[in-house]
DNA sequence: ACCACAACCTGGCCGC
DNA sequence: TGCGGCCAGGTTGTGG
């Protein structure tokens, strides 16, 4: 499942190479796809455009258009964007295809439909409503403090919540939580200064240590040249029911929160 | 604010 | 071998 590290992984293979390159031609296979325009209004639109830059906010990949635009593309739970050379035809399982300026293509590949892309005027503007970056400088501890305050729910839920933080998906969070030494069903206004410190510094490595494994391949994900990451290796609880923990060596439990299957060590995270 | 649940999707897996 | 049923999860929407 494409979360942030997985995202950032994408964002910085492509920018090497997509980088000031100009879009030739849009081919919409699967029009619901595409949020808020018709497939034809959108190949339209985005023929002849260079993309200027490549950023990344939570989840989300935002392409800079020469037009002043962004499109907007969300992975989803199984989107790949599949970089390839010379002219490309539709594959199963396609739903976009993007050709671009010097026989480069972009497949927008998804079997399951739930991602999405936009094009919208400003990208940072339509995705307003999602919490911080948690790798940016501005995602202190106080920062996370504030808005923990308040909150009575369950960690869990929390962390998956896209308003409250931004890229933290199921893997990252169970992860985040582990490396805390949290429980995920804790109530969030019971986390002291010191809860809160480790928390803090769980998502941040964790998020980090998943970028220099260029993301985690658990089922679908695979960079933009196809290839899986490698973090799947380097995970201490996620999909690994029955295991030993690594800190404990107590057989990591299995729990749903909030309708999703979470994993903990039950003496670690208390 | 919080929770539960349905919807969007389909491959893969289970039991029969 | 096949079929029905369920699960996985990111996100949104609805209703309590």
């Amino acid at each position: 499942m494409p979360e942030l590290p997985e995202v950032e992984t994408i964002r910085r293979d492509l920018a090497s190479l997509v980088l000031g390159r100009r879009i030739d031609e849009v081919e919409v296979l699967w029009p619901r796809t595409v949020q808020g325009l018709e497939a034809e209004a959108f190949q339209a639109r985005l023929a002849g455009q260079r993309i200027e830059w490549l950023g990344r906010r939570g989840k989300h990949l935002l392409l800079h258009l020469s037009s002043g635009g962004d499109l907007i593309i969300h992975l989803g739970m199984s989107g790949r964007l599949l970089l390839e050379q010379g002219h490309i035809s539709p594959e199963k399982y396609d739903r976009v295809l993007f050709r671009l300026e010097g026989g480069l293509a972009l497949r927008f590949r998804d079997v399951r439909k739930l991602g999405w892309l936009a094009l919208v005027k400003d990208g940072e503007e339509f995705l307003a409503s999602l919490g911080p970056e948690p790798l940016e400088e501005g995602f202190t501890a106080e920062v996370l403090t504030k808005r923990l305050a308040g909150r009575k729910g369950q960690l869990k839920p929390l962390m998956l919540n896209q308003r409250f933080l931004a890229g933290v998906g199921n893997i990252y969070a169970d992860e985040a939580l582990f490396a805390a030494g949290l429980h995920p069903c804790r109530r969030a206004d019971t986390l002291s200064e010191e809860d809160i410190a480790r928390l803090h510094w769980a998502i941040r490595s964790t998020l980090a240590s998943g970028i220099e494994d260029r993301g985690s391949s658990v089922n679908d994900y695979r960079d933009a040249e196809g290839r899986p990451g490698r973090h799947q290796e380097n995970l201490a609880v996620y999909g690994r029911e029955g295991e030993p923990c690594p800190r404990c060596g107590a057989p990591i439990q299995r729990i749903v929160v909030g309708g999703r299957g979470t994993h903990f060590c039950p003496n670690c995270q208390r």
